[in-house]
DNA sequence: ATAGGGTTAG
């Protein structure tokens, strides 16, 4: 082997492309006595830094360490390596002891890639203070260090603090409009978007690519389509490599897709032909789900040959959005048993399917193997979708653990949202009512959602005063126009209080139409007042609003047959059957070694197995002789009382609960789903079965929870 | 030094 020297070693890394290749030169080095000499070295671990694998920056992290004495381009070195790494806060890291290391301080190239790496962080903090330090050690003024500057902060969504630096900045150059362009369009507004393009224009700047890409995602947020398709033309216009550029391509398909317009989207993808990418499939999977159109979008989906993860991600989040939960979860169960692993895109469209369904076993899974002590621990959007799914899994005790653990600084109103209707749920109205003041006190301006929560909270757990005066203050004090769903609130806060003439004023007096769920809100009342005046209006209402949906017409029948007004009654039952509308089924489902179990009122499928059957007899009888005496008013009135009390021992919740009291150990606290509102008889059998089994057993219903615990019931028999 | 597709709360 002849003797390198320093020149033809460098020339030799330099045809370099693997780590293993990289090594070899090494041994050269070393074989040649190179080994103490910084510029070979440097050069060596530059290579391994950028070659953009963990290995590649592990071996160049191996090399630094072994010198005593890094120089500055070592130090900007692994910055960089680091700033596109898994781990940018080891830039951090290197250049805390560059800058304790005697006579190294920073120069103009340490820190883009600094401000890179505090870019891709969960935080914001150290981005500012690194921007303190450029201002320190005079880089302020640098065009390539306020072009970072810009892209960090619109990265974090500070696009005024972005827009700062931009206005402060000597040199505006194409990349600092671009990168200003793409902040705007981050926070979805186009507006400030196009008038930079504007003054881009007018300096003379000529745009790129790059200009039209993030114009198209600015514009791709507004589902605007006639802007849409004037940046269209206008990039046709302007630049003729369109037609072979695909990225600008893909661009402008995204924007069509996002805004609903599949057709056109559909053109541009086959105009496409053999250039598309798996960027433009994802966006027609995701276009055709946003728009519910799930087959489409699953048709997309199995047509491809390649699917990354993000693909993966628009099928599971389309199927979550359109509220196909369980074909959610069964892609992407599929997806993990090909050993792609989720990343936090995936799991909080995953984690908002569980605690739609309850899946509290896959939840938790979720949680512990791929969140907890992960990096992905600190994302704000996951630790709310976990929050959400553990209070609609019934776990509220570990919904409220999660949010306290979170960091003060990290805190956002969905966040607060989340946990505050979490609470209102399960009827925890003191703690609703604490955590908003908690909002507040961190100063949090709460919007209409958390308005929902709160006064939900307050209806739930009877807070009448509070809510009132919560409704009041959020229109006088925070300036929020009450939606429908507010009246809807408070019809609800008002009926429970039994100011039903109140409750009714109160919608008549909104400024527009009520929708089915306030006329629900008041007709609930209604029924546990007695009120069969205006409850017969709130039925006539929701009939004419969903003519389809049976419980309506059954609900008007039987309070009018217990008015015993039976012919008018018989009526209602007569049009129901003319209409030929069906009771909707109610089911309940059960979680029991990590599958679904669903069960439909009266349904005989599991009563052979697992002694359901002899179970639900043993509750019959323990009940019977506790003095419990069924309440069948809820059952259509034209069956005889025996045949009655048969319906309800079958209803679908008294079937999962004896599956689960089959199948759980003592002690356990026992859950179930329902899709509809708990019926009457199962509610009062519900708090004598906890009693007699010394069981906690938690409903979810259409609206709340419910916790069953030695005979009572945390909603106080109101719901 | 900048870039395209997927993310939570009602």
């Amino acid at each position: 082997m002849p003797p390198f020297g320093i020149s033809p070693l460098l020339s030799l890394l330099e045809s370099c492309k693997t780590i293993k290749q990289g090594f070899q030169v090494h041994a050269q080095i070393i074989l040649n006595g190179f080994q103490h000499h910084d510029f070979p070295i440097s050069r060596l671990i530059s290579f391994f830094a950028l070659l953009g694998s963990e290995d590649g920056i592990n071996c160049s992290q191996i090399l630094f360490c072994q010198i005593e004495c890094p120089n500055q381009f070592m130090y900007n070195t692994m910055i960089r390596g680091f700033s596109h790494s898994k781990f940018p806060e080891k830039a951090l890291v290197f250049y805390s002891s560059m800058l304790r290391q005697v006579n190294r301080s920073p120069n103009n190239f340490t820190y883009p890639f600094l401000l890179n790496s505090c870019a891709r962080l969960s935080t914001l903090k150290p981005g500012i203070q690194v921007h303190s330090h450029v201002i320190k050690f005079g880089f302020e003024l640098d065009p390539f260090v306020g072009n970072a500057l810009m892209h960090f902060y619109s990265v974090f969504r500070r696009l005024n603090d972005a827009r700062i630096v931009f206005e402060g900045s000597p040199v505006r150059d194409l990349v600092s409009y671009n990168t200003m362009i793409n902040g705007y369009g981050l926070v979805a507004q186009p507006g400030p978007a196009l008038r930079l393009f504007r003054k881009m224009q007018d300096s003379g700047i000529l745009p790129d690519e790059f200009t039209f890409v993030a114009l198209l995602s600015a514009f791709s947020s507004l589902n605007d389509h006639r802007i849409g398709k004037e940046i269209h033309g206008f990039v046709y216009r302007n630049l003729y490599c369109v037609d072979s550029n695909v990225l600008l391509k893909t661009a402008i398909l995204h924007m069509y897709a996002k805004s609903g317009l599949m057709d056109l989207a559909e053109r541009v993808f086959s105009s496409m032909r053999s250039n598309k990418n798996t960027a433009a499939w994802s966006s027609m999977v995701s276009g055709y789900a946003r728009c519910g159109q799930t087959e489409a979008a699953r048709r997309m989906f199995d047509q491809m040959d390649q699917r990354d993860l993000i693909c993966w991600t628009a099928m599971i989040s389309g199927y979550s959005q359109s509220g196909q939960y369980s074909e959610a979860l069964e892609l992407f169960m599929q997806m993990e048993d090909l050993g792609i692993r989720p990343d936090e895109c995936t799991l909080a469209a995953v984690l908002s399917a569980c605690a739609r369904l309850g899946a509290l076993s896959l939840g938790q899974r979720l949680h512990s193997r791929y969140i907890e002590g992960e990096l992905c621990s600190q994302n704000i959007i996951i630790s709310t979708a976990l929050i959400d799914m553990y209070s609609k899994c019934g776990k509220i005790d570990s919904a409220l653990h999660m949010f306290h653990s979170i960091p003060k600084s990290l805190k956002t109103v969905s966040l607060f949202n989340s946990m505050i209707s979490g609470l209102a749920q399960h009827g925890l109205g003191e703690s609703a009512l604490a955590v908003f003041g908690e909002m507040e006190l961190i100063g949090l301006k709460p919007d209409g959602v958390t308005f929902v929560a709160v006064l939900s909270a307050c209806s739930h757990s009877g807070l009448i005063e509070e809510g009132k005066e919560l409704f009041r203050s959020m229109s006088d004090v925070y300036g929020i126009k009450p939606h429908k769903e507010h009246y809807g609130c408070m019809v609800d806060l008002l009926g429970r209080d039994g100011c039903l003439d109140e409750a009714y004023d109160l919608i008549r007096s909104m400024p527009f139409e009520a929708n089915s769920v306030i006329w629900r809100a008041l007709l609930g009342a209604c029924k546990v007042h007695g009120n069969i005046k205006i409850g017969e209006v709130a039925c006539q209402k929701l009939i004419k609003l969903e003519p389809d949906h049976g419980a309506h017409y059954i609900l008007l029948s039987n309070m009018l047959a217990n008015t015993n007004k039976w012919e008018q009654a018989g009526r209602v039952r007569k049009v129901m059957e003319d209409r030929g509308v069906q009771k909707p089924p109610g089911w309940s489902y059960i979680e029991f070694q990590g599958t679904i179990h669903r069960f439909l009122a009266s349904d005989k499928s599991h009563l052979q197995d697992k002694g359901i059957e002899s179970m639900l007899q043993d509750m019959a009888m323990r009940l019977k002789s506790a003095g419990y005496v069924p309440n069948t008013t809820q059952v259509v009135f034209d069956i005889d009382e025996e045949e009655k009390e048969t319906v309800v021992s079958y209803h679908s919740e008294k079937l999962a609960l004896a599956f689960g009291l089959v199948n759980s150990s003592t002690g356990e606290t026992i859950r179930i789903m329902k899709n509809l509102r708990v019926c009457g008889d199962c509610h009062s059998a519900f708090k004598l079965l906890s009693e007699i089994y010394s069981r906690e057993i938690i409903v979810r219903d259409a609206i709340r929870f419910h916790h069953f615990k030695n005979g009572s019931c945390s909603c106080k028999d109101f719901w």
